[in-house]
RNA sequence: CGGAAAGUGGCUCAACUUGGUAGAGCACUACAUUUGGGAUGUAGGGGUUGCAGGUUCAAAUCCUGUCUUUCCGACCA
C-alpha cells in the first residue's frame, strides 16, 4: 500500500483521548469516522485488519465442520412474529431497528435466530442431517441505549454469529462444549488473553450461557480468574443470594486468592435448547418418522471489539505520551514499513516490489517533502510492527529491520530478507 | 430512560462572569531552507460562534426553547 494513496490527515498526539488512544488516533487521521453516535466508517487499516481477524476466525470455524453462509440483514415482521419476539424487539426492549414502506415492515437485523432456524429447517429435514452449525459474519444493528468507547458499544457492528442444530439436550451440550474449545483456539491465535466466564444464570438452572471476556483496562466488566480451572466469576454474581450454589457448581472454594481483572466482553454463547424450534413450529423426522424438535445453540464474537480491543491493548506511550500503537505481528494487516531518503528512493521501491512480489503486505511512504524522523512517527501513528528505513546509515546492502515495539534491530542481506516475514 | 457536562475555522482550546465588528497553537496553501526519531522562516486562505426565537442601539456573551455529542448510572444475544 502506497502512503501517498491513503491520504492520512497529520494529528497532534498531544489532542488525543487518553482513555481510548488507539480509536482516537483512527478517527484524527480519518481511519474511522463518526456519522453519528454509535454509527461509524471504517478506513482502510480497520477495513484490512478485520479481514485478518475474519480470516482466523473463518478457518477455525471451517476445521471443526461449521458452514458458513449469510442471512439478510433486512427481516421480514412475520418471522419475528413467528417466533414471538417482534414486540419484545420493538417494544418491551426497544431494541431493533425498524422501518416499513409500501412492501410491508422489516427490522434490521440485530441477530439472526429467526433467520438461521427457518433455513436450516428447511434442509435439516431428518435425524440423520443433524449436528449441524451455521454461521455468518457481517453488520449488526442495536438501538444500543447508550453508546460508549467508540467500537467497544457502537449501534452497528460487525459480528460472527453461529446457530447449531441438534438431536437432543445432551448432543446440544456436547456441540457447544465443542465451540468452546473453538472459542479457545480462536482467541489464542488473535494474541487476546480470555476468561471464559460462566454467566450468572448458567449454573443455577436458567439458560445456559458463557461469556468470553478479554483483559483490558478498559473494560466494563470486573472479573475473578481461576486459573487453574480457566473459568472466571463476573463481580456481579457475587452480589446475589445464591452465591455459594454458584461458587460450588463451579467447584471454586476461595475466592480472596482470585486475581481480579478489568474485562471486555468479546464472545458470548447460549444454549437455546427447543425455544426456536418449539416457537416457529420448525421439527426434524426421528428414526420413527416422529416430528421433534430441534436443540439449538447459538454462539457470537464481537469483530469490531475485537480490533477496538487489540488496538488498544497495544497503545505505546513514551514517558506517559502517547506515541502511537503497535499492532502484534501475526495479525497486522501490513507487515512492513518502507521509509526512504531522496537518495535512496530507487531502492526503496524495488524493495516494495520485491517483497510485494513475494506476497508481503507492505507499505511504502512514498509521501513527498517529510523529514525521516516524521516518517518514522508514523510507523506508529499506523501500527505496522516492523519497519525499514533507507536513510544516510543505509549502505545499499545491509537492510536494517527495527521492530515497532521493542526497537530491537537486525541487519540483513536483500537475499535473506524474505526469512524475516 | 435518570443524572452531569459540552457545542466557537479540519483538530485542541481562548474570549462569556462584567454585551461593543471573533483569537491562539496545530493542520491547510505558496515559496525558500531543512530531512535518522513529530524542523524553520516569510506570505496566505478559512469561522457571521449547533439551530430557532427573545431582550438590547448592539449578543459568541444575557433569557427561552430545541438539536447534537460526551461522561456516570440503568439496560445489554
Amino acid at each position: 500500500m502506497r502512503l501517498s494513496k491513503l491520504n492520512i490527515k497529520k494529528i497532534n498526539l498531544n489532542d488525543v483521548d487518553t482513555n481510548y488512544a488507539g480509536q482516537d488516533i483512527l478517527m484524527k487521521l480519518g481511519e474511522l469516522y463518526q456519522f453519528e453516535s454509535g454509527i461509524y466508517g471504517y478506513g482502510n487499516l480497520w477495513t484490512k485488519l478485520e479481514r485478518v481477524v475474519e480470516t482466523i476466525i473463518i478457518e477455525e470455524l471451517d476445521k471443526s465442520g461449521c458452514i458458513q453462509v449469510e442471512f439478510p440483514k433486512l427481516q421480514p415482521k412475520k418471522i419475528w412474529e413467528q417466533s414471538n419476539r417482534w414486540d419484545m424487539y420493538t417494544k418491551e426492549g426497544d431494541i431493533m431497528f425498524t422501518l416499513e414502506n409500501n412492501l410491508g415492515e422489516y427490522g434490521l437485523a440485530p441477530t439472526a435466530e429467526e433467520c438461521a432456524t427457518l433455513f436450516g429447517a428447511n434442509r435439516l429435514l431428518s435425524y440423520k442431517n443433524l449436528p449441524a452449525i451455521y454461521y455468518q459474519i457481517g453488520e449488526k444493528f442495536r438501538k444500543e441505549m447508550r453508546t460508549r468507547g467508540y467500537l467497544f458499544r457502537p449501534r452497528t457492528f460487525v459480528m460472527m454469529d453461529a446457530y447449531s442444530f441438534d438431536k437432543t439436550e445432551e448432543d446440544m451440550k456436547k456441540t457447544y462444549n465443542q465451540m468452546h474449545q473453538v472459542y479457545l483456539n480462536i482467541f489464542k491465535r488473535l494474541n487476546i488473553p480470555i476468561i471464559p466466564t460462566i454467566s450468572d444464570n448458567g449454573v443455577i438452572g436458567g439458560k445456559v450461557a458463557e461469556e468470553f471476556q478479554a483483559i483490558t483496562d478498559l473494560g466494563e466488566d470486573k472479573i475473578l480468574y481461576d486459573e487453574t480451572q480457566n473459568i472466571g466469576i463476573n463481580r456481579e454474581v457475587l452480589e446475589f443470594e445464591n452465591r455459594e450454589e454458584y461458587l460450588s457448581q463451579l467447584n471454586i472454594k476461595d475466592i480472596n486468592h482470585l486475581k481480579e481483572y478489568n474485562t471486555v466482553e468479546l464472545g458470548n454463547n447460549f444454549q437455546l435448547g427447543t425455544k426456536y424450534s418449539e416457537s416457529m413450529k420448525l421439527y426434524y423426522k426421528d428414526e420413527k418418522g416422529e416430528d421433534k424438535p430441534y436443540y439449538m445453540g447459538c454462539y457470537g464474537i464481537g469483530l469490531g471489539r475485537i480490533i477496538a480491543c487489540i488496538i488498544e491493548n497495544n497503545v505505546m506511550k513514551e514517558e506517559g505520551k502517547i506515541k502511537g500503537f503497535a499492532l502484534p505481528y501475526t495479525i497486522a494487516p501490513y507487515k512492513v514499513q518502507i521509509i526512504y531518503n531522496e537518495n535512496n528512493k530507487e531502492e526503496g521501491e524495488k524493495l516494495y516490489n520485491y517483497l510485494t512480489e513475494n506476497n508481503i503486505k507492505a507499505i511504502i511512504d512514498d509521501r513527498e517533502n517529510l523529514s525521516i524522523g516524521n516518517r518514522i512517527n508514523d510507523v506508529y501513528i499506523l501500527g505496522t510492527p516492523k519497519m525499514i528505513i533507507l536513510g544516510n546509515q543505509f549502505d545499499k546492502e545491509n537492510y536494517c529491520i527495527e521492530d515497532t515495539k521493542t526497537k530491537e534491530k537486525k541487519i540483513v542481506k536483500i537475499d535473506n530478507i524474505l526469512e524475516e516475514f
